[in-house]
DNA sequence: TCTGGGGTCCTTTTGCCC
DNA sequence: TCTGGGGCAAAAGGACCC
């Protein structure tokens, strides 16, 4: 009811400049995960409810503006933010629930537009230029978006509207919670000078203090800033990047459709582990759970990397790549346990291990040199991963291949 | 205050070939 | 034979994002 009053109210100041030469939207879910929780706890709404898991090593997800007043924050470790706000709901995350609302408000957008780039579950670039005819000017198509999401999702979300992508995300970002900015590209500069450097896409808490040793608080201080120091402090790439930004030239274009480059899977013990065996079969956990994914997205990889997390924090990452790209369970378990072993560690204390395939390409596009021809190659990758590790482990190596399985569409007989 | 899990991108180092 | 270095791909590390 609330929400609905709000929409009604007249234009903040802010939302009244010009909008022509603006089609880019970036729209931003409010508190997404604790949002969606609200919608089936409503006795909550106005309270502080925490999403995060319960473990003692878990961090903070997402947490309502009631929580964030006590200085809760997302990636916080869950036990200080219990302590700064210990009459927070505490809700462990059902991610299932994500996944369905996200799919929600993905398909209101591609119903605006076919140019739709997904960042992440809750938020999205929206090039619109070609949808103004039929729907109206960016403002207008913004507030339709706010008011489809309430309605139809049951979550309120906050909109920018700019020139550029990373402009539209820094206004989305000061529109928050559940409101709408709208930057004319004649005020671009105007906007983004007054701002500190931390708020930009890509400056965090290392690029921030280099640039504070520099002496540069502001956007603007960077705009002054000539590109060869900036270069010098930050690199070549980030300095040129930096520099263009603080005076608002971004030409990257909204692309609906970027193909994965890795899929992975890593897992923090809950407490640390020096015993090799666990870690093991922690390894063919990972593996497992990648492949199946790798299978149910029809992607396959060269390139197998090995993620180590000691107890002091430290990470390595060590990688093979192989002659031909796998997605198959065994082969990206052999490779990790090959890596694994060859660091030669003498009952390290470990944190956390990972397991990830890098270099992607569709399973279709794939020269298969080993196919017997004939039958379908999901199917022979199904039926590989669930024979070699039958044949290695015996009967019990039955439940991850069964896992797989039930991972896949209804192709692919059972095997009892 | 003791730091998740999913990723992307960039930089530097290393090994190899010529 | 030794050394230098260009070019390249792979490997490793690290910053960053949500």
């Amino acid at each position: 009811v609330t929400r609905r009053q709000l929409q009604r109210n007249g234009p903040l100041p802010e939302q009244l400049g010009d909008d022509t030469g603006c089609p880019v939207l970036h729209v931003d879910m409010d508190a997404f995960y604790a949002s969606v929780e609200l919608r089936s706890r409503p006795e909550l709404v106005g309270t502080p409810v925490i999403v995060g898991g319960l473990g003692s090593r878990s961090v903070v997800l997402s947490a309502t503006y009631e929580a964030r007043a006590f200085g809760v924050h997302s990636a916080m470790p869950m036990m200080r933010a219990r302590r700064m706000c210990p009459q927070a709901t505490v809700i462990p995350p059902s991610h299932g629930l994500y996944d369905e609302a996200s799919r929600g408000v993905m398909e209101i957008f591609r119903s605006i537009t076919p140019l739709v780039e997904p960042l992440s579950l809750d938020e999205a670039f929206l090039d619109i230029a070609g949808a103004q005819r039929r729907l109206g000017t960016s403002r207008q198509i913004g507030a339709l978006i706010r008011a489809r999401v309430v309605d139809e999702q049951g979550i309120t979300c906050s909109v920018g509207v700019a020139s550029s992508k990373f402009v539209a995300k820094l206004a989305s970002a000061r529109a928050k919670p559940d409101g709408m900015i709208v930057v004319p590209r004649d005020d671009v500069v105007a906007f983004l000078h007054p701002l500190p450097v931390g708020v930009l896409w890509g400056v965090g808490d290392k690029t921030e203090e280099a640039l504070t040793r520099l002496g540069l608080r502001t956007i603007g201080d960077i705009a002054n800033t000539p590109l060869s120091t900036l270069q010098r402090a930050l690199g070549q790439a980030a300095g040129a990047h930096l520099s263009a930004l603080s005076w608002g030239r971004d030409d990257r274009s909204v692309v609906a459709h970027e193909p994965d480059k890795s899929i992975g899977a890593e897992e923090t013990f809950a407490r640390d582990v020096d015993d090799p065996a666990v870690v093991l079969r922690e390894l063919l956990r990972l593996a497992e759970r990648t492949a199946a994914r790798l299978r149910a997205t029809d992607h396959m990889g060269r390139t197998i990397a090995l993620k180590v997390r000691f107890a002091d924090f430290t990470t390595i990452t060590r990688s093979k790549t192989l002659r031909e790209p796998t997605d198959v369970a065994r082969v990206v378990y052999e490779t990790a346990r090959g890596l694994y072993e060859a660091l030669g560690l003498q009952r390290a204390r470990i944190r956390l291990v990972g397991v990830r395939v890098e270099g992607l390409v569709a399973s279709d596009t794939t020269p298969r040199q080993l196919s017997m021809g004939g039958g379908g190659e999901e199917w022979r990758a199904a039926e590989q991963a669930s024979d070699q590790a039958a044949a290695r482990f015996g009967a019990g190596a039955v439940r991850p291949a069964t896992l797989v399985e039930r991972d896949r569409k209804e192709d692919g007989p059972k095997r009892v």
